[in-house]
RNA sequence: GCGGGGGUACCCAAGCGGCCGAAGGGGCAGCGUUGAGGGCGCUGUGCACGUAGGUGCUUCGUGAGUUCGAAUCUCACCCCCCGCACCA
């Protein structure tokens, strides 16, 4: 078999699937139903095999619950809200040689490129209209999916849908409005979440800093110095300001006050409050050596130069706490020695001679925890790094352990409790303002510096509602998690962790929030029952409804059974159809989705579940899928260009070879190592097993023998097992066991079968590889159309039944006579080695006296020796019989006892075969009627072996 | 920091109290077949000893413990991975 044929066979069955429309699930009463739905994917770019195996995950599922006799509902749809595909459309439409670049690397088209400046065009490219895109890798690569279900999160249809559930929603009070920080592109004017920024801005979070106003006289009027801290307790300690006297800085007026920023700081605080202005530039040398007034202690402290104040950080003004902040000791330890500069602005050295102002009382430390900390590591300079591991050192024990003390006004107060009542009463006494920043530096995707917005009307998801949160755990309580190990991480969750959730944006491909057009639904909150849309889809696609007639009316009716039927716009019977459909297949039985998502996709779709839908339609399981990652273990993925298309795969037939490979390389929730070599290198061999399955498809029709030997009935039996644990192993989802059982084992017993068979038994043979053919259908579904077709099989083996198992197909004895063969054999090899008797005559084979079975089974059942000696048939045996019992007593096996003619039997049987093997004579004998000195050495189960030359 | 998951032979990966020197796959080695160092088949793959299928020692992140018995249970320690949101 060349690959060429292979590739004509997966062409060849996934036309006629398509043709007969074996996928396509209707509404049938008579048939269990299973609904499966995996998170509909994200168009951003071309699909690697990656890809490919989040999906092959599923469609093994579907066509095994198929062929169990569910009616399988598997559909798919394609998840384009959002923003990547803007900001890549964006991106193509500016001429971006990088972006540009990659896309044709990928096998874009030149003359497509340009196309894909409109964002539309871009989803559809890789939603649907390209050999790159998700559709046309999972067709390729045989996924079983309902295509008649197929809709766009753009569509005027689903966007109505989603109308719906926030009309309800807002209804519910589950949506609020209230004020909010979020990291900005100011040139793009949207939000921007990890997706949307550069590498080295990931994780970038928003911090709220406490900004001090301290007090300066100037030419005459009164500037603010708003000296930002994330420490707010620690304001009662401050000895001094930083400025840096080489970083720009402005004079702003804000509100009715004027005050000194950095330039950065100024250009970022407009997004926050609309009531600031420029006035002027300003030298800060111009105050450099003044004194400032503490706006809480009243304190005058001076303003010292200091070159490591970044404008980019916070406000510029940076507050000293020397007794608390390593950073602020280490640097007025070095101003101290910088004589030219402390000259410069005419700073006397008494004036740095300050007492450092303890404040927080820790056990471990005297009153200065940063002057402790600091000289425990030896920090001599601003050295960046170990100034770090100080601060948060000291930051950390003085949260979690410290008490503030009489220097402050909460004296006795623990840090960690008071820290956000110090900040309210500061901001309430006028003394401070909030002032917001990231925590690094952030640069968009599109180029701009991100700035923290505030926004006052964000709508939010109120997912911190205890009542929400606990039907969500009711949910999750009643729903199957697999791996069951991620159970505990979503409780989390959505118990603890799940806080308001901000569910619109201003800026996005998407759905307007029908109470207020200003705002679209955030992508991620319009993708959380979605599930229940693919009930529905099928009569929306084929009756061309369209997003006008889908009022609230008509899901009210279809989800809720709620309202009249007579106000919808729908026709009432294809309403009828559409509730009949959701009726059904609701509630979802599978929802899977990559371990990433659980925190936000697999929370949300639980506590959307819990408020829209009765219990009796809440999603019974959750299942996790792991990713692909090349050899260096770094995801696959599009911008690498470390994956394979499938196409690619496609292109040499070899698609059922890399689903094999895949599903056997590890559990189906565990990454895998699987790059590029790794797939061709499983290609290849497993395309190699491949060949051997079409030639014993062709061997089942040759001359045979009839007798129905040891082998025949080993084979049968093993061939029950392997369904058995197939089945087994596919019910818990453990595709890589399913794949070890139904296809290693199976393949390495059968070999062993026809390898040790003289004459193959036709209708033994035919029955193994029929089983075989039909528990590999779900793992290799292409491969086995073709074999089941050339076995002369009706129809479609994917619309088989599943074998079913028989424990009385399953016989012991035969696979005990098997193994014995197998351990003679073995020991033969062995026995030859060690002697060094390479071509023996002849090799005796003597079966254990049926006194040593009869012991074994009395020692198995707990007899002592005494007790046994009582009886002639041991006690005639005299010392042997004591010894063998001791033997007996130290290896205690667990192993069923074979009868002498059990075993002879067998050997009989497979006599023919040592024959061969060994080009040697073979004679059984029985111990009683051995001569040899050997035959004593035989053992129930293990016969003795003698070898002649 | 918080939460979750892991560390098994050359590599991947099962096993989760006795049948475990540890499944399966890969790799590597030998033999056979073959025109071939390719394909296929068989065999081997911790160490040592052994002219009879055996015996001894040693191994499942590290250390200690429970047990007649531990890769499997308990405790401590070390290391790795993932998520921490408004972003798909």
């Amino acid at each position: 078999m060349d690959p060429i044929k292979l590739k004509e066979i997966e062409k060849k069955w996934q036309k006629k699937w398509k043709e007969a429309g074996i996928f396509e699930a209707d509404v049938d009463k008579n048939k269990d139903k299973f609904f499966l739905a995996h998170a509909y994917p994200y168009p951003s770019g071309p699909t690697h095999h990656g890809h490919a195996r989040a999906y092959l995950f599923d469609d093994a599922i579907a066509r095994y619950k198929r062929m169990k006799g569910f009616n399988v509902l598997y559909p798919m749809g394609w998840h384009c809200t959002g923003n990547p595909a803007m900001i890549k459309a964006e991106k193509i439409r500016k001429g971006d040689e990088e972006t540009i670049e990659k896309l044709k690397e990928a096998g874009v088209p030149e003359e497509e490129v340009k196309r894909l400046r409109d964002p539309y065009k871009y989803v559809r490219f890789f939603a649907t209209e390209s050999d790159l895109s998700y559709k046309s890798c999972l067709e390729t690569v045989g996924c079983s999916i309902d295509w008649r279900r197929e809709f766009m999160t753009i569509d005027e249809t689903y966007k109505k849908f989603i109308q719906w559930q926030y009309s309800r929603l807002r209804e519910m009070d589950y949506v609020q409005q209230k004020e909010y920080p979020v990291i900005w592109c100011p040139d793009q004017e949207m939000p921007l979440g990890d997706n949307d920024v550069e590498d080295e801005s990931q994780g970038a979070e928003s911090e709220e800093y406490v900004a001090y106003k301290f007090r300066i006289e100037t030419d005459g009027k009164e500037i603010l110095l708003p000296a930002a801290t994330l420490r707010p307790e620690t304001v009662y300690g401050v000895t001094n300001m930083f400025l840096n006297p080489d970083l720009d800085y402005v004079v702003a007026e804000v509100g009715d006050e004027e005050w000194l920023l950095s330039h950065d700081a100024y250009e970022k605080i407009g997004y926050q409050r609309e009531d600031v202005s420029l006035i002027e530039e300003f030298s800060p040398e111009s105050i450099i050596g003044d004194y400032c007034k503490n706006p809480v202690t009243d304190e005058e402290v001076i303003i010292l130069p200091a070159d490591f104040v970044k404008g980019g950080s916070a406000t510029g003004v940076v507050m000293s706490v020397p007794a608390h902040a390593p950073y602020d000791h280490i640097a007025i330890k070095e101003l101290e020695k910088k004589e030219d500069v402390l000259k410069k602005y005419d700073i006397g050295a008494e004036e740095l001679d300050f007492d450092y102002i303890g404040l927080i009382d820790l056990e471990e430390y005297g009153k200065c925890p940063a002057v402790d900390v600091a000289e425990e590591l030896e920090i001599k300079k601003l050295d960046e790094e170990k100034l770090e591991r100080a601060t948060k050192e000291v930051y950390r024990k003085e949260f979690h352990q410290g008490t503030l003390n009489e220097n402050t006004a909460y004296p006795g107060k623990k840090v960690n409790e008071i820290k956000d009542k110090v900040k309210e009463d500061m901001l309430a006494g006028g003394l401070a303002e909030i002032y917001y920043d990231t925590n690094k530096p952030v640069v968009c995707k599109c180029g701009a510096k991100g700035v923290i917005k505030l926004v006052d009307d964000q709508w939010f998801l109120k997912y911190s509602d205890r009542e929400w949160k606990a039907s969500s755990l009711d949910l999750l309580e009643g729903a199957e998690v697999v791996p069951e190990k991620y159970r505990k991480e979503l409780e989390y969750y959505l118990d603890v962790w799940m806080g308001d959730k901000p569910c619109a944006r201003k800026k996005t491909l998407g759905t307007e929030l029908p109470f207020d057009k200003n705002w679209m639904v955030e992508p991620l909150s319009d993708s959380t029952v979605y599930m229940a849309y693919y009930t529905i889809a099928k009569t929306i696609n084929q009756e061309n409804i369209d997003g006008e007639e889908l009022e609230n009316s008509v899901f009210d009716y279809v989800f809720w059974g709620k309202g009249d039927p007579e106000n919808c716009k729908i026709e009432n019977e294809i309403l009828e159809e559409m509730r009949e459909e959701f009726l059904y297949w609701y509630p979802l039985d599978m929802r899977i989705a990559g371990t990433e998502h659980l925190s936000n996709h697999l929370s949300f779709m639980i506590f959307q579940h819990a408020a829209l839908f009765n219990e009796e339609r809440w999603p019974k399981g959750i299942t996790i899928h792991g990713m692909v990652l090349d050899e260096n273990g770094n995801k696959v993925s599009a911008s690498k260009g470390n994956g394979y298309n499938m196409k690619e795969i496609a292109k040499g037939g070899m698609v059922d070879a890399m689903r094999l490979g895949m599903y056997a390389k590890s559990s189906p929730w565990d990454d895998i190592r699987f790059g590029k070599k790794e797939v061709d290198r499983t290609i290849e061999n497993v395309s190699s097993r491949f060949q051997k399955l079409f030639k014993y498809v062709e061997m089942v029709d040759e001359e045979s023998g009839e007798t129905k030997d040891v082998l025949d009935r080993w084979i049968l039996s093993k061939m029950q097992r392997h369904v058995g644990n197939t089945e087994d192993a596919l019910e818990r989802l453990e595709l890589m066991e399913a794949v070890n059982h139904g296809f290693y084992a199976a393949f390495n017993d059968i070999k062993d079968y026809v390898n040790k068979k003289e004459n193959l038994n036709h209708n033994v043979f035919e029955r193994v590889i029929n089983i075989w053919i039909r528990i590999l259908a779900p793992f290799t579904p292409h491969l086995c159309e073709e074999l089941w077709d050339r076995m002369g099989g009706d129809g479609f083996v994917s619309e088989e039944d599943w074998p079913e198992t028989n424990d009385e197909m399953i016989d012991e004895a035969a696979e005990r006579g098997k193994k014995l063969g197998d351990t003679i054999e073995d020991d033969i090899r062995e026995i030859k080695d060690i002697t060094g008797l390479e071509k023996p005559e002849q090799i005796k084979i003597v079966s254990s006296a049926v006194w040593k079975r009869e012991m074994k089974a009395a020692v198995q059942e707990g007899k002592e020796l005494s007790e046994l000696m009582k009886k002639d048939r041991f006690r005639k045996q005299g010392d042997d019989a004591a010894r063998y019992f001791r033997e007996l007593k130290k290896k205690h096996e667990e192993v069923d006892v074979m009868s002498c003619e059990e075993e002879i039997q067998a050997l009989e049987e497979m006599k023919d075969y040592f024959e061969q093997t060994f080009q040697a004579e073979v004679v059984l004998e029985r111990e009683e009627e051995s001569d040899e000195d050997k035959a004593g050495k035989a053992r129930p189960g293990k016969p003795a072996i003698v070898l002649k030359d």
